[in-house]
DNA sequence: ATTTAGTACTTTGTGATACAAGGTACTGAA
DNA sequence: TTCAGTACCTTGTATCACAAAGTACTAAAT
């Protein structure tokens, strides 16, 4: 079983809510997995590729975002998703149910 | 795979701070398991039985929990759980975590 | 006395998520 | 041509919450 310790709880915190991150970056502007895992990480939510790629492909096919592809200044060409009508729909959807649930722990804390 | 809906973004948000509100809600009181489904009912936080039952005896293995056995006025007798030294601690890092998390989210939306 | 309704606790199987770890492929410099 | 750096992708695993079904106790109705 799993221990219960400070990590762990940040980890499981962040599940389910990642998703509602990575729409809230890419409604801001397009952006390439790589950049997504360094703007996470900027605001102090670890994400790994393994987690985040997949994560982007399920999106894209559900129609809440599209991609082209980029050459890059240096490397292989990138990704660049962009967040789709029905991204922008989900996401505010998103935003009710997450500002729902902070009010839900604000009132269990009393 | 899973359709991304209303109710789908909202029951993956609960995962993860379930533990938390039900720590939350075992710091003011004890109590047993229909109790806690009520009150997290009454705050708009549907949770079932199947999910209650494991996530309660696993808090008691931890040591975060302990119980006692009390008749009821009225059917079978029920199982009081109340929170231990260590699940108080546990309940002021999960505290943190959760601000942090609001926190990070909120400089997500900017 | 037996059945039934209500309450309460428990277990099993399933689906979804995130992660760890490893793999593929493109580019440019040594 | 080999190597380092960047970028995308896949597979296997653990965990979590849920659905569904099961067990058991009590009291009221038959």
């Amino acid at each position: 079983m799993m221990e219960i310790n400070a990590e762990n709880v940040r980890a499981q915190m962040r599940k389910g809510v990642l998703e509602f991150c990575i729409l809230s970056i890419l409604d801001k502007k397009e952006a390439y997995a790589s950049s997504i895992i360094d703007e996470l990480k900027g605001a102090n939510m670890i994400v790994v590729e393994g987690t985040l790629y997949p994560l982007l492909i399920r999106l894209k096919n559900q129609g809440a975002l599209a991609y082209r592809w980029e050459e890059s200044p240096q490397g292989p060409p990138r990704k660049y998703y962009c967040i789709s009508e029905a991204g922008r729909t989900l996401l505010q959807e998103m935003k009710a149910s997450w500002n729902d649930l902070v009010e839900t722990i604000k009132t269990l804390q009393q």
